[in-house]
DNA sequence: GTCTGTGAAGCTCTTCACAGCG
DNA sequence: CGCTGTGAAGAGCTTCACAGAC
């Protein structure tokens, strides 16, 4: 199939992996429960896509479906893992330690999708030195020295406002490079790194907007 | 540009409507400042979208920018807001209040945007009738009545997995339309209704996706 | 000159539909 | 048969580029 002669382009859109995170997920469930293999139409039932959808999803980075017995349900889940880098657990920070972060550092969610929120930062003096779920809480000022010592590479952001961006640049400044972003605050994106906001605000603004009284004629799973 | 007929269809995409919440919130602290105007290509350097796209939505539910002056700011927050349904402040209800519960109950960004959580409920018969940040928590047996006595619209989902989708189609039974889903489980979307699922650790897997080593050649801003 | 509103082009993602294989 | 992988068509969204207004 060809993707580019010897190029390293993975070519697998944006879209195709939030699928895979879905894909994952389910083929995870259905190893639990002893399942074998699926064929595509199963598990586009059980993600709500289209078949056509999830082969052309599976086929972008190589063939695996069988056509007897459709995709192995182990492999495939292994795969996608390979394909997210979430094959091995990943220490992932915590930075700012108010209501919503702490609530971040005792949810179990993250440990079963591999990833481990291993320091805590907060710009609180009275904060750094405690201990939240387990975790020690640094202050802003070790950021550096610690996200080196742990090579962390992703970031979860659930901060004040203020002096957001700058929390920003020294992380990117000291390796990270993925944000997970709940500070509803524009950022700029320091070059080779990547933001991904969740402004609860905002999607419950689309719902708003979508929960109207009129609308008819609008797709319910958008 | 002649939509249909004499139709109601607003057709606003889905895409558009997810922008209007961005322009809203600068449109809002723009006013704060005391801007009167605005041109496309400012509020597109502000939101980090071209010009063009901009004026497209801007455009999409009627003209309202003037040649000389742009966009009046005060104006167009006060039509976003009418489009979204935010021009009154909307009661929301809470249904789960753990660690990730609680945490949205004390965050204050809601009432910002339009948003008042009014209720909250929890399966947990120790947290009924227990008062958290000032809302009184509900059992989940009042569900349906407490909803309806608030003619709530709009819930948000922070429970366990386990019996999520019968909450979802009591609530809907009840009135509500729109869910905004923190819970990592797949769902039927009642008809009528709309779910809006924030997967925490999708996003974690994505940014782990694009912050592998290698993968020169793609955009920052996906 | 500057800026909006918008046809038309371009691009990306999705779906169709079928060859090929077991 | 039924299913996968995929070229081709389709749908939707974004950008270009320019007429018209000032």
């Amino acid at each position: 199939m060809t993707n580019q002669a010897g190029s390293k382009t993975p070519q697998v859109s944006l879209r195709t992996v939030e699928r895979l995170s879905l894909y994952r997920s389910i083929l995870e469930e259905l190893n639990q429960e002893g399942a074998q293999s699926i064929h595509s139409g199963q598990l586009a039932a059980l993600v709500d896509v289209t078949p056509a959808q999830v082969r052309r999803d599976l086929a972008s980075f190589g063939s695996f479906g069988n056509v007897a017995r459709g995709y192995d349900v182990r492999r495939m889940a292994r795969t996608i893992s390979e394909i997210i880098g979430t094959d091995q657990v990943q220490d992932v920070a915590l930075i700012g330690v108010g209501n919503l972060g702490r609530a971040l550092l005792s949810y179990g969610g993250f440990e079963e999708r591999g990833f481990h929120v291993s320091v805590a930062f907060d710009a609180d003096p009275n904060k750094a030195g405690r201990t939240y779920a387990g975790r020690r809480c640094h202050g802003i000022d070790e950021l550096e020295t610690v996200l080196r010592a742990s090579d962390i590479r992703i970031a979860v952001l659930a901060t004040r406002p203020e002096g957001l961006q700058e929390i920003i640049d020294r992380a990117a400044e000291a390796g990270v490079r993925g944000f997970l972003n709940f500070v509803p605050k524009m950022t700029t994106t320091p070059p080779g790194c990547f933001i991904e906001p969740i402004d609860i605000s905002a999607k419950l603004e689309k719902l708003s907007f979508l929960s109207r009284p009129h609308d008819e004629s609008r797709k319910e799973r958008p």
